[in-house]
DNA sequence: CTTCAGTTATACGGATTTGGTATTACTTAA
DNA sequence: TTAAGTAATACCAAATCCGTATAACTGAAG
């Protein structure tokens, strides 16, 4: 009993006839005539009652008609179901932010993503840049919004560059330092520093520490909190100044005052990383959104 | 999609493997990846994420896979549902009977009948033998309990001997002729005569009048009613003898006195009339059923 | 680091199945 | 009686499918 078969019986039922059936269906008389025949040999059962005039149903071929549509109807059912899962439209979608980077535009992505695949359950994580690789390799997380890789650990991973950020020196209000319009590495030399705590951004943490190596000093760090919020009260408090990407202005920098850091003293790329052995379409529609939308959320983030 | 297809991809979903798919479908691997690797190319969608190491399901294989076993599950019970069809355990019988000749035993028989095939739904028709073959012709009945067909009308039809009766002399207590253990026709030629109406049993009636003939006079009928319990109870009232098959022992007889009518005066045949050109397999099963309960029949009607 | 066992994908030849043509037998309507 | 239309059957060709052989690859064991 195959779906084939299944649907020349009900065209043969639902036609009363085995020649109008292989018109429609686009073949031969015989052929329709040796599928009915093979299906009634299969079952054990007489489906129609045939003179050369007219085709009656029997009443095994009447329950059987019945059960061939529904079945017809379920496979075609599931046909649309998978290809929607196929092209993304169901599934499920983990991401991991990082929230100091991410909040000025995932919402507004989100809301867009869910408006075009509303069967796809999204799921939102704050994590720390170290925290997602760890996700995203063992396979909890499906989109990573973070800092770059670790070179070596890049390997079964894309990544595609969102924006590219860079270094602001972040004032409590009063600061000498504030006076300037761009401030060098080297003014910072003799000052203390509040930095987010290197475990779960040791990218960000290393590359400030190699600029400032490079501009000749190494920096008194007084405080690594571990969360960004708590390096700007920690600054806007005057236990120290610190260095961070320019998003971080969307946060709450009451009591803060931002300055850019003069020359290049290092771009702060953002990266959207994904696995590569297996992408759910849902999970691909998503990266195609989010390149879609790169420009809007460079705008968006002031660059 | 087919049905030998789903099967294959649940067996590879189950089994987690292409190779154990194919030994439990006692085939190779190379067909079991044909198989999957045609589908996922019809659906446009891929299925299985496969390694040599590991085969795993994806998002629209998932969901392919709680279809296809509903449909699989389906597919089966249509298969049995058709099959019990097939074999009559469901289904309809319509069933014309004389009430004089079928009241003795049919009721033991339906019983049992719907014992066996409960989800045959058995309808009773109290029919003359002429309503009865006009009903079988139109496909209103398909079994008549009657007597024989008219010679030439039987062509379609197939006939089964239930059981085969003999005339008796019905009269009134009383009455001269009771006093012989045995009548001869002849004896009867100058009594009136109470005869079931010619057009709802004209077998019956005729045979009658052609054995008076035969021994030499012709019955005055004097009354002709529409139901043999009116004949009884009109020669119960003293208004003539009445000529009938011993089956009608079955009804009220009180006021009567039966006695044997000598000699071969005819046999009366009670038979099972059925199409023969579409045969119900409900139908069958009665039939068959009515077959071998012959010698209980004929037993239980006295002969 | 190499070997080995086990996996899926691909190519190809043969067997099986299926479809298409021609024909037969039959029924109904003209 | 004829003509048109039906389903069943036989036979051949085409398409499909299975099974073997092989390649490419992975993970585990030596």
């Amino acid at each position: 009993m195959e779906i084939r078969t299944l649907r020349t019986f009900v065209t043969v039922a639902r036609l009363k006839g085995f020649s109008a059936a292989a018109r429609e269906l686009n073949t031969v008389q015989p052929a329709i005539s040796r599928q009915i025949h093979d299906l009634e040999a299969e079952l054990g059962v007489s489906l129609f009652w045939r003179s050369t005039r007219d085709v009656r149903i029997t009443t095994a071929g009447e329950t059987l008609l019945q059960e061939a549509i529904e079945i017809l109807a379920h496979e075609d059912r599931a046909r649309k179901l998978v290809q929607r899962a196929g092209q993304g439209q169901i599934g499920r979608l983990r991401i991991g932010f990082l929230s100091s980077a991410a909040q000025g535009f995932l919402p507004a992505i989100v809301r867009s993503f869910s408006t075009d695949f509303p069967q796809v359950q999204v799921s939102l994580f704050e994590m720390t840049a170290a925290e997602q690789f760890t996700a995203l390799e063992t396979g909890q997380l499906d989109i990573a919004l973070s800092r770059p890789l670790p070179a070596g650990a890049a390997e079964h991973f894309g990544s595609i560059e969102i924006y590219t950020d860079r270094l602001f020196v972040f004032l409590p209000e009063g600061h000498p330092l504030a006076a300037q319009a761009r401030i060098a590495i080297a003014a910072l030399a003799a000052h203390p520093f509040v930095l987010f705590q290197r475990p779960g951004a040791p990218g960000l943490f290393d590359q400030i520490i190699t600029a400032c190596r490079r501009a000749g000093f190494s920096p008194e760090i007084v405080a690594q909190p571990n969360s960004m919020q708590a390096v700007l009260t920690s600054v806007a408090s005057g236990i120290g100044l610190s260095v961070a990407p320019g998003c971080i202005r969307q946060l709450d920098i009451k009591g803060c005052v931002i300055r850019p850091l003069q020359a290049d003293a290092g771009s702060i790329p953002f990266e959207l990383h994904h696995r590569t052995d297996r992408t759910e379409p849902s999970t691909q529609a998503f990266i195609d959104l989010m390149i879609n939308s790169r420009e809007d959320i460079r705008s968006r983030m002031g660059l």
